[in-house]
DNA sequence: CGCCAGATTGACT
DNA sequence: GTCAATCTGGCGG
């Protein structure tokens, strides 16, 4: 397992004693949408653009299941891409555009269900410098604290979607990362859904300044 | 092919 | 805090 040292600045809230470039292996998106999500939480999302390495810290997420799930966009319907992709293969990424946004999600679920988890909010670590200028922005505190802004961010658009994430053959995947302990992570509903279910299904870390806004 | 809701964002009162 | 621009995807006709 590669290890490193790294240091980010004065403001992180995590403690960044070194991470693992382990890439995570497709079983591990083979469980239920909210376990995953929580598993995800700093974990690294990784992109190469123009062989610069990009990269940031989940610090939120969202779970989203099938078609029984008002939030899902598999609800009341099975017909759609978004919808089989949502219970096709785990470990793809489902990019889904809403708002002039591309939305970034990674399919999980068990087997014969269907769900994904969205990514909504990363702690920059690796080529803040070009991410700033991909975003038109300076300040590092909304750099990429939104599921679209992130995805701006990062350069990654429709081009993703149904690409795996479990290898680094295209250029977007996610890593091991760190460990995020159990006591910091927080939990509330879904944000932006009309309908959301009773069960909070949105994880962050607490107090994280990269978290988006509420 | 037209319609329209929506897992957002950024600008403005 | 409020609000609308903007466009994809899924649906009906």
């Amino acid at each position: 397992m590669d290890v490193e040292v790294i240091h980010l600045g004065w403001c992180s809230p995590l403690d960044h004693q070194g991470y693992s470039r382990k890439v995570l292996a497709k079983s591990f998106y083979s469980e239920d949408p909210a376990l995953v999500a929580e598993r995800l939480l700093g974990a690294l999302l990784v992109r190469v653009y123009r062989g610069v390495r990009l990269s940031g810290v989940i610090v939120e997420v969202e779970a989203y299941y099938g078609s029984w799930d008002p939030a899902s966009r598999a609800y009341k319907s099975m017909r759609g891409d978004l919808a089989r992709t949502l219970y096709g293969d785990v470990g793809l990424a489902l990019v889904y555009g809403v708002h002039k946004q591309w939305l970034l999600n990674v399919v999980a679920h068990r087997e014969g269900d269907g769900g994904a988890v969205l990514i909504r909010a990363i702690e920059p670590l690796e080529g803040i410098d070009l991410m700033a200028k991909l975003r038109g922005v300076r300040d590092l505190r909304s750099l990429t604290n939104g599921p679209g802004r992130l995805t701006r961010a990062l350069a990654v658009d429709k081009s993703f979607h149904k690409k795996p994430l479990y290898e680094e053959t295209y250029g977007l995947w996610i890593e091991e990362g760190f460990t995020i302990d159990e006591s910091r992570i927080a939990r509330s509903k879904r944000i932006g859904v009309s309908k959301d279910l009773d069960e909070p299904l949105r994880f962050y870390v607490k107090d994280n300044p990269y978290v988006s806004r509420i």
